[in-house]
DNA sequence: AAATGCAACGTTATAATGTTGCATTTAATC
DNA sequence: GATTAAATGCAACATTATAACGTTGCATTT
C-alpha cells in the first residue's frame, strides 16, 4: 500500500511531545498492526487519520459527522465505536475519560499508560509519558494489594499557549 | 440539627483508607459547609448520605431511583445533577470519570485531588492520597508550562478482596 | 464452483448519561 | 410580614453509548 512506503520511525525520545506528522503516525500504525496480524482496515485507518488531523480530543459523534462529509457512505455510531474499540485495543488511540473524547496515541510502539494535560480553554490535549508516575501508582497499588490493569491520568487546566495568549 | 450532635473529627492520617462511619462523615460535611457559609440542604445531605451508604461509585440515575424509594417525593435528573455539582464544588464528592459515577470524598477537610483504585470485579473504589503523585504531576505540568486546575487519577484493576476471593 | 466459516461492517432502535430553560417553592434578609 | 436570592421541580431535549439483528466480502473447504 502507498502509505506503507513512508518509513515508520519509532520515536525513542521519552521527553517527546508527540510532534509527528499524521501521515507518519498512520504509517507506523499500519506497520504495527501488520506485525501483530491485526487488521487496520480502511475504515479504521480513516478514523485514525481523522483523529490525527483533528489535533484535539474528538467525540465519537464528531467522527460520525466527519465521515459523512469525507465519504459518500455515511456510517452509524456503532461502526465508529467498534473502530475506536479496535484502535484502543491496539494502543493506537486513548479515550479521554473526562471529556468522552478520543485522541490518537503518539507512541503506540511503546506499551505505556499516558498522562494527558487537557486545556479547558482551547480543548487541546498534550500527551506525556512519565515512568516515575507509573512507578508511584504501582507502589500505591501494592500498598493496598490492588492489581492494576489500566491507569487513567488526566489533568485539566490551561495550556502554555493559552496562558501566553492571555486566557485566564 | 440532630446530626450535628455527632462530633466531627477531621482525620489527619495521610495513610487512612477512609474507613469512617457514614454518619460521622455526613456530620463533618455539615460542619464544613456551615463554616463556609455553604448550604448543605436536606436534599443535598440525603444524596451525600446515599452515596456514603452505597459503598461504591454510584450513578446519577441510581440516585434518582434511590430517592424515589426513600422518599414520597420523586426528584428528576436535573435536581440530582445540581446537588452533585454542589457536593463536588464543596469537595464532598468526586466524580469517577471512567465510570460516570459519583463517590463521597473521605477527607473533604483537606484540599487535595484523590487517587482512585476501582475494582472491575466488584465495582468498589478505594480512595488514596499521595502527595508525591501530585508533586510529580505538578513537575510535569511545569515542564510544558501548563497550569493545572484539576487532576483525575483513576486506576482500574482487581482489588485485594476480589483477588483473595479468586476473581481473575 | 457451491457450501461453510468468520471477521468486519451496516441498520434500527434504544439505553444511559447529562443539560437547558423556565416555573415554583423555600429560606435568608430586611 | 415583605423582599429577594437561592434552591428545587419539571418538561423537553441533547449527547454519548450499546443491543440486537442482519449483511457483505473474503478465505477455506468440500
Amino acid at each position: 500500500m502507498a502509505l506503507l512506503s513512508i518509513k515508520p520511525r519509532p520515536c525513542t525520545d521519552p521527553n517527546c511531545r508527540g510532534q509527528h506528522a499524521p501521515a507518519e503516525r498512520v504509517a507506523l500504525a499500519m506497520s504495527l498492526c501488520d506485525a501483530r496480524g491485526a487488521q487496520l482496515t480502511k475504515l479504521r485507518r480513516k478514523i485514525l487519520e481523522l483523529l490525527w488531523e483533528s489535533g484535539r480530543p474528538t467525540g465519537a459523534y464528531e467522527l460520525v459527522e466527519a465521515l459523512k462529509l469525507r465519504d459518500s457512505r455515511p456510517v452509524g455510531p456503532p461502526t465508529v465505536y467498534r473502530a475506536l474499540e479496535f484502535l484502543i485495543s491496539q494502543g493506537l488511540v486513548s479515550k479521554i475519560e473526562s471529556r468522552n473524547a478520543y485522541i490518537p496515541c503518539a507512541h503506540p510502539e511503546r506499551r505505556h499508560d499516558c498522562l494527558f494535560f487537557i486545556c479547558s480553554n482551547c480543548g487541546a490535549a498534550i500527551e506525556l509519558e512519565d515512568q516515575r508516575l507509573e512507578g508511584l501508582i504501582s507502589e500505591d497499588a501494592a500498598l493496598i494489594g490492588f492489581r492494576a490493569t489500566r491507569r487513567v491520568v488526566e489533568v485539566e487546566g490551561t495550556c502554555a499557549r493559552c496562558i501566553a495568549a492571555g486566557a485566564a
